[in-house]
DNA sequence: TTACCTTAGTGTATTTTTTACACTTAGCCT
DNA sequence: AGGCTAAGTGTAAAAAATACACTAAGGTAA
């Protein structure tokens, strides 16, 4: 601790937010990336961000980052963790909350801005600063996220079919699953309610498979202890 | 974004770690807390804590917190996660990293300073700043920890015995857990090794329990996913 | 010494959950 | 009609979680 007249010295540091923002279209998990003109960074860009005014609070400022980027920020949105590392920006000490975001493609898709561009979430180019670094720490969260929570349905439409989920699920975690005991299993944890409305598949081939809802559960709590996919292999 | 000649405007924050020290002893879970004189706070103080000078690593703040608390920085340590509410300081905005520690108590039985003091994890008292959010937040994920993670460890001696491990979690959980089955349980794990020696409680009555060793496993992946302790009632 | 209290530790039968995988159904295409 | 594909059902076996009776090893007190 210092003595009063030095403390100013502590107060040289700045925050931003960045967000992660992750979608499911056509059979894969995207993410969305910007184009940055006004930092020494690379082509591509990197994850979408902003600086906070040390007046403004974290929540709100990644709230208007949300809304300048798809024009909503009633999103599902969690702030992961914080990025600290001393020479992580060129313009001094930034410190960046990280943030990752779910929605459905179908919610965005209207979105063109030249600066936005998604892109497949597993492999992404090269981006500016730290970003890969974060994308990769966010990317592990968001698959524990998957495991212990039901993250998926904000990923899909409101009418959704059953392989999408599953689809989902082995994208995120390189891994085939068991059709049949992951229908047992997702239908016995009450999360899903059949609609009796049916949908053929894009390819026009094979049995058209029923279109389900997802029904928030009243109690929440004994949810996260509950779902927990396992894998093989 | 703003232009360069504008962005001074945020650097003006400033940073701090905090820690939530854990330790047990005499059957009980028990939490550092530290009175500090030079900010406008409680009598009883609150988490310890520092200022990190703008041009200092995270890591090498809380190492060196650790080391003027109880002179050593090689123990259990996690950064959990940042608390940045706009006021949470009257000096300004600070946004704090709070850590978690765990120790063995007779690592730091010895420390001896006016300034600290060890109580009571589960009811402490009233604390400086948002010190008590951020213990209970910590707590949380202390619990967390407690079910994915073999960290019950690090708050137990070299040789402990089985029911130590369960008190820690019966404290923690506030619940009561199933001893044989329990047993069984953290026996098939692997994680505990028999060492043929036996303690009498102090009590001095009951059978003399069978002293055991921490094993660390070759696997510690396989293991995050496998531990997962579950509670009745 | 014995009866009895306390905590440590074992054994086992039952229930529940997970896993493997064969089989059926519904569409389209040729 | 036969074959292909994907959706969806059924079931049996294996593994894990749970309940709980019972044995073991001390101490204390009559």
């Amino acid at each position: 601790m210092q003595t009063s007249n030095s403390i100013d010295h502590f107060f040289r540091g700045a925050f931003s937010v960045d967000i992660v923002l992750i979608s499911f279209h056509n059979q894969s998990l995207k993410l969305l990336l910007q184009k940055k003109k006004d930092l020494p960074i690379k082509e591509e860009g990197g994850l979408p961000g902003n600086l906070i005014d040390p007046n403004e609070d974290t929540n709100s400022a990644i709230d208007n980052l949300l809304l300048s980027l798809i024009g909503r920020n009633d999103i599902y949105k969690k702030q992961l963790r914080t990025f600290f590392e001393l020479n992580r920006h060129p313009l001094g000490r930034i410190i960046t909350f990280a943030y990752y975001g779910l929605i459905a493609f179908e919610e965005v898709k209207h979105i063109n801005s030249p600066d936005l561009k998604w892109v497949h979430v597993k492999n992404p180019p090269d981006l500016s600063l730290d970003h890969n670094h974060i994308l990769e720490e966010v990317f592990k969260r968001f698959q524990k996220g998957l495991l212990r929570h039901p993250n998926v349905f904000h990923l899909l439409p409101q009418k959704f079919i059953l392989s999408d989920i599953i689809s989902i699920y082995e994208q995120t975690f390189n891994q085939k699953m068991d059709l049949p005991n992951f229908r047992k299993m997702i239908l016995k944890s009450g999360l899903v309610e059949p609609l009796g409305e049916f949908k053929t598949s894009e390819k026009n081939f094979g049995r058209p498979a029923e279109l389900f809802r997802y029904v928030k559960s009243e109690d929440k709590r004994k949810l996260k202890d509950k779902i927990t996919f396992k894998f093989y292999e």
